[in-house]
DNA sequence: GATGAATTGCGAACCGTTTGCATTTGCGAC
DNA sequence: GTCGCAAATGCAAACGGTTCGCAATTCATC
């Protein structure tokens, strides 16, 4: 999962970009913004905010779960950082590239589909119920392969 | 929207049959279970629990919001009752005759549509990421014509 | 390095939901 | 009809995830 056959873009590369983007934005860059953007740039799962939380004050035990909460409001006022909604469980976050999410309710595992997958289905609900589908925000939920 | 052209299952009819059948499982059908399933088969609205215990208490102000909570926990074990996730809004609940939902995040309208409507990705998902879509447990999010 | 505004840490509040427990109720047996 | 008992309820307290108010701190500029 996370061998990177994209040596252009090293996690490491993402998370600067990102973060001078926003300091060019007139952003102010803290060491949560930092390593919130740092996090989700190393990783392709889809993290909870407990998660991050947990990951981020292995570093910063003084980060504070509210300022994460803030944060990644932040970062997502600012289109840096998505989330998704998942029915019952918690909604998971990662950073912005829009595209829809398969999540599996027995297991819980989440896939990144191509946003080509919906486009059937964005035109029809358009053509017959004048509906604008919003795919990203929301994971289609069912069940996967493994069950 | 309420006009009923299908005179054959008045409201009422369609609460008591629901209610004869819980009955006949053993079920005791008691006020609260029997004014939400009245409640529900009077309406095409897609209420929250809130929506609901207001209307409850309206006629039984002694009936605790808790009890309408665990009277449609059971009413989902029984498959009477069905609840769809909205993403930021709280569920909603109706009757169950498994449907997907449009709900528009801009001014919460829910739309009912055909279940076919969703064959396809239905099919596409199936074969291409072997998943299995629960489309009728979670709304499909976006605008609707009138944003 | 000083300054001012933005951000943080912290705790308390919040909202929707669940739970434990003593009391009441539905309903089948008598 | 009324008795008995499991099931369901009312109530209050706990819960989990999230938000808020505020004083103290920090970033970026000068």
């Amino acid at each position: 999962m996370s061998e990177s056959n994209e040596a252009a873009h090293s996690p490491a590369d993402r998370a600067d970009r990102v973060l001078r983007r926003l300091r060019a934005q007139g952003e102010r860059i803290t060491t949560c913004r930092r390593v919130i953007v740092e996090l989700l740039a190393s990783t392709d799962d889809h993290l909870t905010v407990e998660d991050i939380a947990v990951r981020v004050q292995a570093v910063h035990p003084e980060i504070h779960l509210s300022t994460v909460y803030r944060t990644l409001e932040s970062l997502e006022d600012w289109g840096v950082v998505e989330h998704v909604h998942r029915g019952h469980a918690p909604p998971i976050h990662h950073l912005a590239d829009a595209h829809p999410h398969l999540v599996c309710e027995s297991c819980g595992r989440v896939s990144d589909i191509p946003v080509e997958a919906l486009d059937d289905l964005t035109e029809l609900l358009r053509d017959r119920f004048g509906f604008e589908l919003h795919a990203t925000h929301f994971a289609l939920m069912g069940t996967c392969a493994r069950h």
